[in-house]
DNA sequence: ACATAAATATACCGTTTGGTATATTTATTC
DNA sequence: GAATAAATATACCAAACGGTATATTTATGT
């Protein structure tokens, strides 16, 4: 059974979420919080230490979101080509997808944290490293199992997926044109079937 | 001849532009500034009407830096292919080129300003707008001149090449690992031998 | 229902925030 | 060098900041 605190601490997290997503570690303040929540300084510091842990979970929750719609997509594909083409495509709605987030929370909280927070930014390091990690070794797998040429270097397709996918997501959202995305998509598709299949 | 104001105003704006590049409009208090020109409210408020527009114009100040290094390196060039890879491999070197301003000013008050700064948001809006439509410019001129194949879009091409480096820039200076910035330019390179050249 | 514990609200703390009116200093002009 | 204008420093403002000690309310176990 839920306790009560336990209750009240994931719908803080939950609220405040999209709140430090948007505007940022310093840009969201205690009474940002409050008034989202509909709770008071009390219960906010009575469920956790203090506004960085709270950022923190509130990053982590946005993220455990974000990797469970990849890990949802990729799961359902056996093949390599077919996981990286899920991985790939699920980034063609992602604006849609992230907007109730408030954005792709590696790219702002990556930016935000970059020179003021260090542990936000080591989290952030982190969570790509993991993602890259999982797109090389699907690399990795296709090479073995002959989808994938022999030649391709895992960790470094990886690395140029994400830039390349990070960098679309910063354009559409600065520019609010979702063009940057698809055109992106198609491209890496395109590369997938032209440089990476046997 | 320069009055007194016009050059602390200079001073103020070179002194106060990477620390808003890094710390964001927020993230920068007055403190800050007054701390870093040695100088006091008072001489920052005689030379600028507030907070935002001192960062306008820092940002500005950033941003005329870097374009400005671009400019340089693509007018030595006299075919549009060169003009490409000169813009491309001004990249290479960027994380180096941008470290004494804090990192990229396009990325980093995109993000800072998404949700808390719309005037700075629209500023960085036309800096990207002017930047895509030159290299849509090179790129149209290299189909007219017979260097770039016929199908090519100018445009896409220039918001293609802009997203991929904007994410590649993300990525060097988050996990701190030029590896993706050299890997970009390197597949960009290729891109344009390959895709663009007839 | 009552006692106890857990959770939340209230009221306050010192500090810092962006900004301003005024005093003082520094340039400039004659 | 004196008068004037320009530029900067000082001292202050109300509001907001993150955080906390304590009072009050709400759940929980018996």
């Amino acid at each position: 059974m839920a306790s009560k605190s336990e209750i009240t601490a994931k719908y803080i997290i939950k609220t405040v979420a999209p709140i430090f997503n948007k505007k940022g570690y310093v840009g969201t303040s205690l009474s940002d919080l409050t008034s989202a929540t509909g709770l008071t300084k009390g219960a906010i510091y009575g469920n956790f230490k203090n506004k960085e842990e709270l950022s923190l979970e509130a990053f982590n929750h946005n993220i455990r979101f974000v990797l469970g719609m990849i890990r949802e997509r990729m799961d359902v594909e056996s093949t390599a080509i077919g996981k990286l083409k899920a991985f790939n495509n699920f980034f063609r709605d992602y604006t849609k997808e992230t907007i109730h987030l408030g954005g792709c929370p590696i790219l702002n909280v990556g930016i935000d944290a970059n020179h003021l927070n260090p542990l936000l930014l080591k989290r952030v390091n982190y969570v790509i490293n993991k993602l890259e990690e999982s797109i090389a070794d699907v690399n990795a797998a296709g090479i073995k199992s002959n989808e994938i040429k022999k030649g391709i270097e895992p960790l470094k397709y990886a690395r140029l997926f994400f830039s390349k996918l990070e960098g679309a997501i910063f354009m559409a959202v600065i520019r609010k044109n979702e063009a940057y995305l698809n055109e992106m998509t198609d491209h890496i598709d395109y590369t997938i079937d032209i440089e990476l299949k046997v």
